[in-house]
DNA sequence: TTGCAATCTCTACAAATGTAGAGTAGTCTC
DNA sequence: GAGACTACTCTACATTTGTAGAGATTGCAA
């Protein structure tokens, strides 16, 4: 079986991120949490869900007329698919000259450049063995 | 005037690379370009190039009855805009768990990293001042 | 049993995006 | 001038994504 491709819209990520917060759960949940970030009525999510669910990226369970819905997708699978298209879109490919982008864009403190200097050094030790 | 947001498409985006790399330059020569890439037909090309010109992303200059096309974002705009939407949606807005994401992704080799310490480190001493 | 709340189903529409063929217009060469 | 070539214009359609109201169904409490 052929490995997924997880790209979400915009909508499904809001979707999924809530699902996660909540699952297992029914659509009025996902709906309630939506409302307040969104505005979005009942059954613009209860459609968005079924439709993912086509897609693969959450399945149900039906006990009773109550439908349960998980995530068939996880935080980290989506996480990749959206990083790897800004990849591949916007650095042909390249991991190396998004992070490199990322570095200069002037956004990071002292902190977090040195939380990354560590991380690197750890990362260059385990790729050493 | 606010900031506009450079959030491509994907086939915006592989028409404003074929535009970055032959402008200025007429539809046709997009096209040729594109054809090879993807199979698309001249009227295909030429009806989202006018639609990239109506939201800003390219623009044009008539010379007779031609018209050339210029690009209205710049690479580095549209890598941005591709970046922070990433990073909105995967990481709520928080780029060093994306880099954190990346750096646990196992595709960096050693001289990647260390290349990426450097980097790091220039950065730290810069923001030092 | 009835009424109500909760949830699901059915259906519809709009905008955005992707895709393209047929017709028109201008220029250049013969 | 005619024809060929190049590029533009006009128009259309399909799919995807976003958005939602109205109606139907089920279960529980009164």
């Amino acid at each position: 079986m052929a490995k997924k491709k997880h790209e979400l819209t915009e909508a499904e990520w809001a979707i999924v991120k809530a699902v996660w917060d909540n699952e297992p759960c029914a659509a009025p949940t996902v709906q309630e949490v939506l409302e307040k970030q969104k505005g979005w009525a009942y059954s613009t999510v209860k459609t968005m869900m079924d439709r993912m669910v086509s897609k693969g990226l959450l399945k149900t369970e039906r006990i009773r007329n109550l439908i349960l819905y998980r995530s068939d997708v996880t935080k980290k699978e989506a996480q990749k698919g959206e990083v790897m298209r800004a990849v591949k879109r916007a650095f042909d490919g390249a991991l190396t000259p998004m992070m490199q982008f990322m570095l200069d864009s002037g956004e990071l403190s002292k902190k977090q450049l040195g939380e990354l200097e560590s991380m690197i050094k750890n990362r260059k030790a385990k790729a050493k063995k």
